[in-house]
DNA sequence: TATGAATGAGGTTTCATTCAT
DNA sequence: GATGAATGAAACCTCATTCAT
C-alpha cells in the first residue's frame, strides 16, 4: 500500500522505522519487540501480524535500511574521473551511509553488528550488498595498482580499507566510550574519508609495489 | 586449597574458562549462564556462588582473558629496536591475543564486541587496557612520524591501524561468513601482522608529509 | 470488554483479588505470584502483563483494598451527631473494615502488618489514607477534649485509641494464637467498637483534666 | 559454654546475638541467614552447624531475648505498692523491654511482629510468656476493678492496654514512617509508660463502673 | 569443632509468540 | 486488518541447606 506525501504513514511502515532506528541502536538481541511496538505506537502483536516474526521484522529492516542507504547515498557509478577521487567518493558515501541521521537506521551500522554477533538470520541480504560493495572497491583497487593484482593483496586491501569504514559504525557508546572524546558526527565525515583515502591509498601503493618487487 | 600442576581444576575456574570461552563466542547478551555452568560441569547456582551475577562473572571474565593475554602475548617492551620493528610487533602480539586458540578466550575479541555493542558493566577495565595499548602504539607512531606530530593526526593513525587489528576479531561466523571464504588462523597472523603493518607504515608515512606540506 | 453484573469476571480482577486475600493473609514476602495465579486461575505471567511486578500489584492491591473499603463501610461524615456517637461510628467503621469478610482483602489488616514490617513500597497511599483518618479522629478528639488541647496530647490520644483499633487485625493465626481463645468475628465489631470507645472516652477526659489541671 | 567477662564470646553466642538484632529490624522473612553469619563474623554454614535450621535459631533467639528482657527490665513483682503504681511499673516494664537499645534484640517487638505475620515457629514460648504477663496484668487489673470482674471484662481491658504497649514497637520505618514526626527513643518510656497508664487506668475504671451498673 | 564449596528448590521477571475476538 | 489478553519457555537470582574435609 503506497500512501501520498504527507499522508500518515501505515502502521507496517512505523514498525520498520521504529525498529531500524531501535536494531541500529541496540543490535538485535538487546531490542525487544515490546519496545519496537511502543516506540512505533503500535499494538504488540502488530509485529507478529505484519512480519511474522521478530526475526524475518529483522530481515525487512536490512532489507529497507539497504534500500534507503542506496537511495540516499548512492555509491558512484564505475564509469566516473579518476580512480583515486572514486575511492575517496566510495568511502565517503559508506561513511554517509553510517553517520547520517536522516534515515531510519543504518544499514551499515547493522552490518558491522553482524560481523562483531552475527545473526543467522541475515545471511543472505548482508553478503549480496557486500559482495556488491566490495565489487566496486575492487575495481577501484585494480585501477590503481594495476590489473594484475593478486588475488590474496586484492582481498587484503580491501579489507584494510573495509575496516576502517565500518569502524567508524562503533559511536556513542561503544569506540567512543573509550577511545574518543567526542563522539563522530554526521558532518565529520568528510574529513573522515578525506583521511582514510590518503592512508589507504599510500598503503596500496605501498604493498603493491612490494609485491611487485618481490614477484 | 590448591591443587598440584595437572590436578583437577576448581569450580571456580572452570566456570570463569568456560564463560570466557562463550562470551568470546557469542557475546554476552547471547550466552545464558546455565550454558556456561554446564560447560563447565558445575551447578547452575554455581555462578552465583563465586561471583554473585553473571554481569560480575563477566568482569571476572574480562579481567582474567587480559591477565591471560598479557602472560601468553606480551606486548614489546618500549626499549627495543627500530620503530618500525616494533610497530610489527605491536601488532603481532594483537592479532595472536586475537586469534590463539590456547587462551580460554580472548579479550580483544570481547573488546571488539563492545565497541560494536557496549555492556556498560565494561567500562572500566577495556578503557583501561585500551589506553595502555593506546599509549604504546602512540609511542611507535611519534617515533616514525616525528614528535611534533598533530594530535588530531595521531588520534587518527591509531583509528586506522587499530581498526584493521581489531576487525580481524569478526572471524568465523561474522566476517568470514560474508566476506572471506576460509577463517583466518593462528598461524596467518603473521601474514596479516606483516600487511596491516606494511599498509600502515605507508599510510603514516604519507599523511605525515601531506600534514607537514600543509604546516 | 465490559462485563454485565454476574458474569465472569476479568483476570485482571481476579488476581487483584486473589492477591487482595493472599496478602492480608499472610503478608508480601510470604505471598508468592505464583500461589496469587493459582488461586486466580492465571498463568503466572500474568501478573507482569497486567501489573508489571509483584511490587506494583502490592500498591494496586493497597488501592484496590482501600476502595473497596471505603464503599462498604464509609467513615462518618464530621456534621454528625454528638461527638461521642461520632467517636463510635469511626471506630466501628474501622473494625468492620478489618473483620469483615465480604471483602476480597483488608486494606487495614495490611496497614498494621505494613507497621509490623514496612514495605518501603507502601509510602504514598497508606500515609494518605492514614493522615485522612487521623484528621477525622482528631476532630472528634478535639471536639471531645476542648479544641485548646496540646498538640503533645493529642497525638498520644490518637496513638492510644488507634493501636486498639488495629491490633484487631492480628487475628486469626497471629494474636488469637497466642492471646485469645475464639478468634474475633464480624458480628463482634459492635461490641468491641463499644469497648474501646467507651475506655477511650474516659481515658481522654481523664487526660485532658489531668493536662487541663496542670496548666 | 560459659565465658568469664571480656573472654571473647564464642560463635553461637556471637549468632545469636545478630539474629536478635535482625530478626528484630526485619522480622523471619525478611532477615536471611547470610546476612545473620555475616554480621556475626561466621561461616555460613554455621547457623545450620549450631542451631539445625533457620527455624531453631529464630527459637533459640527467642528464648535468648526473653531471658535478656527478663534481666534487664524486670516485671515488678505481685506483691508491690498500690496496683495503680503497680500498673505503671508494668507498662514501663514492657515499653523498655521494646525501646532498649541495650540489648541485642527486642523479644517483645518479636512478638508484636509475631502477631503481625505469625511463624507457626514461636508457638511455645511466644504463648507462655505472654501469658506470663497476661497474669501479672490480670492480678493488677482485678486489683484495681475488684475481684468479681467479669471474664469477658478481663479479657479486653488486658487488650487495650496490651495493644497500646506493644503498639510502641512499630517504630522507625513502620508506625514513625506514616504517624510519627520523630521516632520514639528510650528516654520517651517513662512520659508514654505514663500516658498509657492514666488513660487505661480511667479506662478500667469507667468499663468497670459501667459494667457495675449493668449488672 | 568448624568451614568453604556446592546444590536444588523456588522465586520474580522478561519476552516472543499465540489466541480469540 | 488489527488488537488486547494471555501464555509457556527460559532467563537470572536468592536462599536455606548439605557435603566433604
Amino acid at each position: 500500500m503506497m500512501f501520498a506525501d504527507g499522508e500518515k504513514k501505515g502502521t507496517r511502515q512505523r514498525l520498520l522505522e521504529s525498529a531500524a532506528a531501535i536494531f541500529t541502536e541496540k543490535g538485535y538481541a538487546n531490542s525487544s519487540v515490546a519496545e519496537i511496538c511502543e516506540r512505533a505506537g503500535a499494538n504488540i502483536a502488530s509485529v507478529n501480524y505484519h512480519f511474522r516474526s521478530k526475526d524475518a521484522l529483522y530481515r525487512s529492516v536490512l532489507q529497507f535500511t539497504c534500500e534507503q542507504a542506496e537511495q540516499f547515498y548512492p555509491f558512484p557509478s564505475v564509469f566516473e574521473e579518476k580512480p583515486e577521487d572514486r575511492l575517496y567518493r566510495l568511502i565517503l558515501a559508506l561513511l554517509q551511509r553510517i553517520l547520517s541521521s536522516e534515515m531510519a537506521g543504518s544499514f551499515y551500522t547493522l552490518i558491522a553488528k553482524e560481523m562483531a554477533e552475527p545473526t543467522l538470520a541475515s545471511a543472505g541480504i548482508i553478503s549480496r550488498e557486500i559482495a556488491r560493495h566490495q565489487a566496486l572497491m575492487r575495481e577501484v583497487i585494480r585501477d590503481i595498482c594495476g590489473h594484475e593484482i593478486d588475488e590474496e593483496l586484492l582481498l587484503r586491501l580491501h579489507f584494510s580499507i573495509l575496516s576502517q569504514c565500518l569502524f567508524i559504525s562503533y559511536n556513542e557508546k561503544g569506540r567512543q566510550h573509550h577511545l574518543q572524546k567526542n563522539p563522530i558526527q554526521f558532518k565529520d565525515a568528510e574529513i573522515f574519508a578525506r583521511h582514510i583515502t590518503d592512508f589507504s591509498l599510500a598503503g596500496m601503493r605501498s604493498c603493491c609495489s612490494l609485491s611487485g618487487d618481490l614477484s
